[in-house]
DNA sequence: GATTAAATATATCAATTTGATATATATCGA
DNA sequence: TCGATATATATCAAATTGATATATTTAATC
């Protein structure tokens, strides 16, 4: 799915600014969705030359110039016909699995320290998504939250659960980046 | 963290090709990072160039001129060093969430469709997990691929928990893609 | 034995996206 | 009134995706 299908969806709520969309990004998609400015504002630009948005400079209020845009007729049809069409999946990209995927070239400390972040990252983000729902009315928009929660406890609890073995174990057959035994050693 | 760092770590493993990396990360990172040939091969040559690993051309063999990266001692203390410096994080793009949330535009048959297929899809994955739990060795690779089974069973449990609460909502409030109701009408 | 499909291997490129930076005004608290 | 934070837009190099092109090898099928 393109950013600028997603502008689109959010367009469907209400009118506006590229940082209103922004803001609706970190707000409301935090757990599923990012997205930079670097490529909202030209989506919109390619959204509004496509005629699926138009836009509007106001005159008024406390930020004069600001351009806000809003959903044509054929931005609304497009968007219903490209989100009925996208597959559902997901993409996770995890630096912390990639921490631990290359655990055995940590020292023990520094590992007990990326466990011991992760944990707090996780409850945090749990944190955020809890005060989430109590503003949040719409079914879908609970359910992603929900589904959010879900998730995070899950990965939450397994790190808990399984700290202390994974430090104990790596403690014992302490290996720390040498790479002594490694098969690919004699070509170097 | 850079595609550069993580094929370093992929060479710490063993010498491979960038078709080799490919396979590696949908094999044994499948579940948690994905690279693409194009971001593959150009971060090879630049880690080349760099001094981080080396090549060599083999000749005999089933496929003789194809190119074998392998790490050197500066690679391999430049990926202890980025390994160790990584923050612990993750981010999620979920094309289901977002179709999630704005359910309220889809045709119920639609939504009904879309959640079947995500927890087909969860199925799947987990399928995938559970057999390569059965090769591996490493605490740390156990650790990733026990890790994904546990957030994946936790996603596909929250649907099957709650796919018909869902349905039977939706069905009630029907609302499917009309927006009679929305705030920005009159601006269009 | 011949054909065909799938796997192995490398490379390129337009389009998208990130992440950083620059700029300016407005609001709010100290 | 000063400084910090929030609002608002824009740009750009660098990274990455996803698609496409090419060629050889292996395995399967006929």
């Amino acid at each position: 799915m393109q950013l600028k299908t997603l502008c689109l969806g959010l367009l469907e709520m209400c009118d506006a600014t590229g940082y209103d969309i922004k803001q609706m990004f970190e707000h409301s998609l935090n757990h599923f969705h990012a997205a930079s400015y670097g490529s909202i504002y030209p989506a919109l630009k390619q959204l509004e030359q496509e005629g699926h948005v138009k836009s509007r400079i106001e005159t008024g209020g406390p930020h004069p110039g600001k351009r806000l845009f809003s959903l044509t007729e054929q931005g609304h049809a497009h968007f219903i016909d490209s989100l009925s069409a996208t597959e559902p999946d997901e993409t996770i990209r995890s630096e912390f699995l990639v921490l631990m995927f290359f655990s055995h070239l940590l020292e023990t400390p520094v590992l007990e320290e990326k466990l011991e972040q992760m944990e707090q990252r996780y409850d945090s983000k749990l944190a955020m998504l809890e005060s989430l729902l109590n503003q949040q009315q719409s079914p879908g928009i609970r359910f992603t939250i929900e589904f959010g929660i879900s998730a995070l406890s899950a990965k939450r609890d397994f790190i808990r659960k399984n700290r202390r073995k994974i430090l104990q174990n790596h403690k014992e057959s302490a290996d720390c980046g040498s790479r002594h035994h490694l098969p690919t050693e004699k070509s170097r």
